[in-house]
DNA sequence: GTTAGCACTCGACTAATTAGAGTGCTAACA
DNA sequence: TGTTAGCACTCTAATTAGTCGAGTGCTAAC
């Protein structure tokens, strides 16, 4: 059996419907919804054949069908053909280039959340780029220096060391120069056992500070591993029955309060080199667990060049699909024009 | 009518009986639960009388009596008097000691969460000596300065300038020293606009440059005014069915997640100078709107001097107020004692 | 002051009934 | 051969009625 154009209609119907009412659609609603003037009762044969072919599902002999999760990933991937070049356009400036990154991207998650009706996340870009740009001692206190380390792209660390004696504006100056034509442009693989020991040497007494410096550029290179991610909207889960029983509903809140299960999403979407753009997971295809009965829309930005983000809708498997991909598209063109000037 | 020493003890078992279970107690179950071998008839005719007082209520004529919010406070007030001294003792080392503050705090409220069943917060603590101490700018690229803002309290703040000109190693060092000295020692309210304007006319062409600090001035000793707030544990709400059902709980879940709803408890925690540490909200009294079917007890910690911070359980009314205050005391005190050294 | 006893109330639960939406199948029609 | 009308059947959701039991208030006796 073959899914033919009117077979494609009639399921393109149902989804449509069901993702309004998220109640099983009955043949006479189709009959009446489409614009193909069949009766109800050849809608019901040929359900019987999208059934037979997995599109749909019946929950129970006697109620309507409702998509599967087959159904659904052809509707969207079709869907997603047809939207491509809708959403080039449309490029409002909604949001405020905020100065501190963390506070932009909050905000970020929150419209989605707000426009969408659906929960939002947002990460934060991995920086892949990390070689050390800058380093700076400086005194603050009689016995505290503090140190700035800025890796490249700009990612600025700070640790403040606490000394016993008391060390000479000369020495700080030295120590400066020490580390800086050491370390300067390189990568933490690039920076050795036997580089760190000759750095040691040379700063005789005051070797302590500079292992406590290179602990704390080991740090600062490597911070991107904790990644952040903003959530917002996990109220919207409320607003479909399917996933507001409390079991389902505990789950999800605790995955999305717990960021970190998120960041399984996030690599999915980075790893995957060829993507378009956006990415459609619907239901069990989910690389979440405690998310198997939801669709996950993400897409990815690029703030600077290789500053990767992900940013991402979760909802029930009847979500609006299209309001979805349009938010994300345009959520994702915004940051990635963000940095550009 | 007075509260006599039977009708407290029968209005404490009704207390007892109903935050094990949930459900409205009943005459006869008090005659067996204490030991005070009253019929329930007799009991009926108490409970009668507290009814009459205020501290218990009936949800319907056929069913049991439950606590009233003036009953809780009755109940808390009294435990707390008793319970004062018993945690003295019981110090744990429970948190290991973490290099960064807000993994720390997250930490504190995830194992608050944890051990007590309910849903957990912690504030960042708040500064409130905000003097300037040290102010460096160096150049970090062929064009960027970076603006360092050290405030007491070592509350560090970083800034990347952007210049259009070159500037020379000297012209930067002298900057450095006109800021810091006109700068160091002062709070906000002493750098004023003719100081400022002394300052830009000393700098000559790079008064941008001084403009552009004196703003990241600002924003670092204001920067306390957006107070973070951890939380932990949303998913517990659904452990207490009174505040599962749908409404409510949503309601629960945008203040959680919109943790600047919260910030309210920590001002009037935080506001409350001669509080002995522990302070406990029982429904209408919360100082947090959606929270009214909760019950919020929370602890105010300092890590130094003037680093305040707050701490605070939320559960339903019937929580278990006696683990909880043992709870936040023992964090309390952790947190406390972490800087001292 | 305490207790036993009784009539009464009211929610929770169960079972039975009903209404309605939707199906599959068959036979007739174009 | 594809389409349609019609009918018997299925299953759920909602309603109703009935029962159970926990708990109360009140009265009268101890």
């Amino acid at each position: 059996m073959q899914l033919d154009e009117r077979k494609y209609k009639i399921l393109q119907a149902i989804i449509r419907n069901y993702l309004e009412t998220g109640e099983p659609v009955g043949s006479r609603t189709i009959s009446k919804y489409t614009d193909l003037n069949l009766s109800s009762a050849t809608i019901r044969n040929e359900m019987a054949d999208l059934e037979e072919l997995g599109y749909i599902l019946q929950p129970h002999t006697s109620a309507g069908r409702i998509p599967s999760d087959q159904g659904y990933r052809l509707y969207v991937d079709k869907m997603m053909e047809e939207k491509e070049r809708e959403v080039e356009e449309m490029k409002e400036t909604l949001l405020e280039k905020e100065d501190k990154m963390d506070h932009l991207l909050k905000q970020a998650a929150k419209m989605l959340a707000a426009n969408t009706e659906y929960a939002a996340m947002v990460s934060a870009p991995q920086y892949h780029r990390n070689k050390l740009k800058f380093i700076q001692l400086s005194r603050v206190d009689i016995n505290q220096i503090l140190a700035v380390i800025v890796v490249e792209g700009n990612v600025i660390k700070n640790t403040m060391l606490t000394v016993k004696d008391e060390i000479s504006d000369e020495t700080l100056l030295k120590l400066n120069i020490l580390l800086n034509t050491h370390l300067n442009g390189l990568s933490l693989e690039e920076i050795n056992l036997g580089m760190i020991s000759a750095m040691k040497q040379q700063a005789g007494i005051h070797s302590v500070i500079v292992a406590d410096v290179i602990d704390a550029v080991a740090e600062a290179i490597k911070a991107d591993e904790d990644l952040e991610i903003y959530t917002s909207g996990t109220k919207n889960f409320f607003k479909y029955p399917e996933l507001a029983d409390h079991e389902r509903a505990s789950e999800l809140i605790t995955t999305f309060e717990e960021k970190q299960l998120l960041s399984e999403l996030v690599q999915d979407n980075l790893a995957d080199e060829n993507n378009t753009g956006i990415q459609v997971y619907i239901g069990n295809e989910t690389p979440v667990q405690g998310m198997r009965d939801c669709s996950i829309v993400t897409a990815t930005y690029e703030l600077d060049e290789g500053m990767k983000g992900t940013i991402g809708i979760i909802g029930p498997k009847r979500m609006d699909y299209e309001k979805v991909v349009k938010n994300l598209k345009l959520l994702k063109n915004q940051l990635d024009d963000l940095y550009k000037k």
